[in-house]
DNA sequence: GAAAAGTTTAAGAAATGTTAAAGACTTATT
DNA sequence: AATAAGTCTTTAACATTTCTTAAACTTTTC
């Protein structure tokens, strides 16, 4: 599902905009200043960052800045009517897009899809990461504190998953049916085989534990 | 310099248009009807097409779609204030942007300044390079260290997307539905022995490893 | 301290990749 | 239209890597 963050101060618009494209089937997270949606935008990856340009704390223009250095979503920056300039100025910064105050749901929604079919067609890589473990879905590669990791498939499969939700405790069932596109079938050590394989390989760069074993229940992360 | 394409039937707002962009330093041509337009479309290349959607002769939708399979130019519409549907639907099926009338000139510019930016972050060049191997996509020819190769077509396809993403792992559906424009289906040893063709002809100038195998995944260039 | 659950090692089984060669197919040439 | 040259696909034997299983060992829970 595509994730939208609302970087908008006034509530009631933020509200709005929340509702309106939670109706459309767009997964919504709100912030409502500058640094809130800077922060937001360093812990998860969006689909579409929506940005008013007059905020509390930091202003849109330096988010702006900020925030091109750490992700490449697409930005459709929200403005006053009156700041046509700064707009242009905007666009040539790096926005994808932008829209002015007031406006009509219904262009939004447009842009939102149109910025969204521009960036899938871009093609970027995902990169998840978690600690200084660091796994590319594009060149499928794990690197640990800078260091490439050879893993094998399932390996990988396994990282893959517990790095696209690190808080999940994952049970051995859930670990198979996803690594191994195949139904669960009794014989469970192999899981344990490969969890402990992969501990080994991360063992050779640090001693730090990355995953932990939930007893009775699975696997995850460590904190 | 920047060559852009106004299809507006309306004589005085392309005029209009025509100058504002001409002072710009863009380099403007006109059409005055839709087949105009798409025979233009057809002879030269333009950096980006503004397109109005009321036109005599053929409706700018029916454009836009035989445009798609001819080029892949970036458009933006304009159209009247009431057609915000129709609009939706543009920006669906595959305009850059759309703007309404009457519309400010400054915003025209810096929609444009966007679409134009949108598009040269996508471009991809003609000659691809990874270490000492050349690839031209003009003269279709691919040379290592100053020779040049024969490829045959399907090893020339593998070669050209492989090295139009460097980084990235390929799968055999990946690589056999980019190469072959066809589904896959099934049978992949296909694949395995154009990539050891294609590694013996590079081989026979140089030891140096260029395409490596990704276990269970596929292949990629060499590190 | 016994039972249950998890870890590790090692070896054989299974899956995947490589290469060479033959035949099928396409295209160019006479 | 026949021949020739080149290209693509399939086959099959072989090589390599990865996966699973089994067994011995360790840790946790009750």
């Amino acid at each position: 599902m595509e994730k939208v963050l609302i970087i908008e101060d006034d509530a009631d618009i933020n509200g709005m905009i929340k509702e309106a494209l939670s109706q459309e089937g767009y997964e919504c997270v709100s912030a409502y200043s500058g640094t809130e949606g800077l922060l937001r935008i360093g812990q998860e990856k969006y689909s579409i960052i929506l940005l008013d340009l007059m905020l509390p704390g930091i202003s849109g223009e330096e988010l702006l800045r900020e925030a091109e250095k750490i992700t490449n979503t697409p930005f459709i920056v929200i403005s006053a009517k009156d700041e046509l300039d700064t707009k242009v100025d905007m666009l040539t910064l790096g926005a994808d897009d932008y829209i002015t105050k007031p406006f009509d749901l219904k262009e939004l929604k447009a842009r939102i899809i149109a910025a969204l079919r521009r960036s899938s067609r871009a093609e970027t890589p995902d990169i998840l990461k978690y600690k200084e473990l660091t796994l590319d879905t594009d060149s499928h590669e794990i690197s640990l504190e800078g260091h490439v990791i050879q893993f094998t498939l399932q390996e990988y499969k396994i990282l893959e998953l517990m790095l696209r939700n690190p808080n999940k405790v994952f049970s051995k069932q859930e670990i198979y049916s996803c690594a191994w596109d195949d139904y669960y079938i009794g014989e469970d050590k192999t899981i344990n085989v490969h969890i402990s394989n992969i501990r080994q390989k991360i063992k050779k760069i640090t001693d730090e534990e990355y995953i932990e074993t939930i007893w009775g229940i699975g696997f995850r992360l460590a904190k």
